[in-house]
DNA sequence: TCCATTGTTCGTAATATTGCGAACAAAGGT
DNA sequence: ACCTTTGTTCGCAATATTACGAACAATGGA
């Protein structure tokens, strides 16, 4: 079933999903509160944040679409947390990823 | 000297800058690669990798602007190496970021 | 010197990203 | 029923990303 040359693994792809995800100052800065303090409405981003609420939307949308984030109707406003069952899983990737050569190459290079 | 609402820090645009460059499957490949065995030739990726060269060195050339890789020339081939100082700092900024929250929230989302 | 090898750069194209404002939808309160 | 609040969706524009092939540069070897 694999085709090209079985170099890049599902797990390659899975981590650069969630990186693409994290790839952007502003959602950076949505993760790290809503992993500090559970939740937060939408509307205390924008008050905070230099863009305007549609922006923040695509933003948050694409947080949700990467499976980082999960909102939740409150209504007339949405709660917005993290998805702990993929942040979980992202933070095993990053963390698999990350412990490779912590001290150095074997052969440092030059 | 700081403008916007001071919600998003330096720190913020440099973890997204890595991420950003993380966030495509053959670049990942090619961190995971180097941050294992040190150095490699670029074509030696080629011939692993399912897309042509001048593509791959657009890749490279990301990984390199964003300083997670750094490239010696050691004709008529050049050797790509992890530049370990940008890794370090990068790792560290992940691992930060990481840390938090790896049991889940205080305030459980329903 | 000419050729082969290696990798970058250029030109092109298709698609994705980022951002704004306006319009729209959903729901609660009066 | 109407209005307010909240957030999404749409339309638009500018720019970035991804990918390919062809052309170009640099270097080592025959």
């Amino acid at each position: 079933m694999e085709s090209t040359q079985n170099s890049i693994t599902e797990e390659h792809v899975k981590i650069a999903r969630y990186a693409k995800a994290m790839g952007h100052p502003i959602r950076m800065y949505v993760l790290e509160l809503l992993s500090k303090q559970s939740c937060c409405y939408s509307g205390d981003l924008t008050e905070v944040l230099p863009i305007v609420k549609s922006t923040l939307s695509q933003h948050l949308k694409e947080l949700k679409d990467a499976g980082l984030i999960q909102g939740e109707i409150e209504a007339p406003r949405i709660k917005y947390c993290i998805n702990f069952e993929n942040w979980k899983e992202a933070q095993d990737l990053f963390r698999k990823f990350l412990k490779m050569d912590v001290e150095g190459p074997i052969i440092k290079c030059k």
